[in-house]
DNA sequence: CGCTTAATGGCACTCACTGCCATAAAAGTT
DNA sequence: AACTTTTATGGCAGTGAGTGCCATTAAGCG
């Protein structure tokens, strides 16, 4: 079975999952229910999530994977907030408004509900590691240096936190308006926070 | 039953859970084991902790909140800096050095052990909400503005960072120099995030 | 089309955790 | 002191998450 195969299969999966999650809540929604909605059998659900509240994983790391990408692509010769305010906007107008708000859907239900909370955290957590890449190369320092390891925490806090609020402020859908501010928010505290980092 | 006699149960059955944990890991580890290894009848242990890795919980607070209690002491003629140079010292001397190592001990546990980790962030996000109440009343803005919410993510991710650093750096036992190290690095950094929070 | 390999499903089992009730200890009342 | 009320604890049975094992099936491949 090829990889995309298997990641396609579980976002499936896992949409079933968030929209379990979000109509009845977390602990009244069995594993053999979720299997069954979609479609598989419980055993085989199992062996695509190791714990119930890793379903919610898959529409996650769109959203964390798509700024890690933007990150990625910062030029050297560019400010970083000038570039967030340049090349967030393609990410936000290619994924499609219904992807975006099952992704602020999940964020919303973390409220509430611990177990997803945590592991909400824990997929930023890596996500962390990821932006530390960006950040170690771009400052000419080992990856572990505590130095990047500091910027890329405090970074990656401020962008769950502006997401976190975007979430809650547009809780009946999302609109194009919002995600343009949410994008500036970003633009801004980010570079704040990393401000210090390239000079 | 008075509220701190709850209180010393629960560290009690929290250090024995903690040596079971550094022993043979959270998985091998049952809850029937750590009920007996304190004394406890089982149904009484699920009473007191509802979850398995929730029992890191009371020697993981004590951590947080001594430096939640040094920020509230934070004078407003001070820079934050200063502040903190002089007066985590003394939370870091009253502590007993078993305690420190304890707390030490389990930061380290929580990378290997994903539960363990998941249980720690979110015991930082509540953190994060004392934090955000010190620098709410500090800069005079409500305590869920989205500019000090930015403000204490950022500092407390900065701290957890520090944290994890110390504790990777120690493993052996610590020392009052590295505890001195730590307790600079955390001024510094902290005041960095912090800086233009105040001026 | 045979053969190998990987994916799936079914089944039984362990263990985290909960609800229920009985008992014991503590606290308050007379 | 005895008596009542409350509260903490323990035992027991039950649910559901997750796992190991084996049989079956589908997929890749000569």
């Amino acid at each position: 079975m090829s990889d995309e195969q298997r990641q396609r299969q579980r976002l499936d999966i896992s949409r079933h999952a968030v929209r379990l999650f979000t109509e009845q809540g977390v602990a009244a929604t069995s594993g053999e229910q979720i299997a069954q909605a979609a479609g598989v059998s419980e055993r085989t659900f199992w062996r695509y999530f190791p714990h119930k509240e890793s379903c919610v994983e898959p529409v996650l790391t769109k959203m964390v994977d798509a700024f890690c990408v933007v990150l990625r692509a910062w030029p050297p010769e560019l400010e970083l907030i000038d570039h967030l305010r340049q090349a967030y906007s393609p990410v936000v107008d290619s994924a499609s408004g219904a992807d975006v708000d099952a992704v602020l859907a999940v964020v919303r239900l973390t409220h509430g509900e611990p177990a997803l909370r945590a592991a909400y955290l824990v997929l930023r957590e890596r996500a962390e590691d990821a932006l530390a890449d960006v950040l170690a190369e771009r400052m000419g320092l080992p990856r572990d240096s505590i130095d990047v390891r500091l910027r890329a925490a405090a970074a990656s806090a401020v962008l769950r936190v502006a997401t976190d609020d975007v979430a809650r402020a547009n809780a009946a859908g999302i609109t194009v308006e919002a995600l343009s501010g949410h994008r500036e928010q970003i633009a801004t505290a980010v570079s704040r926070v990393l401000g210090a980092a390239t000079p």
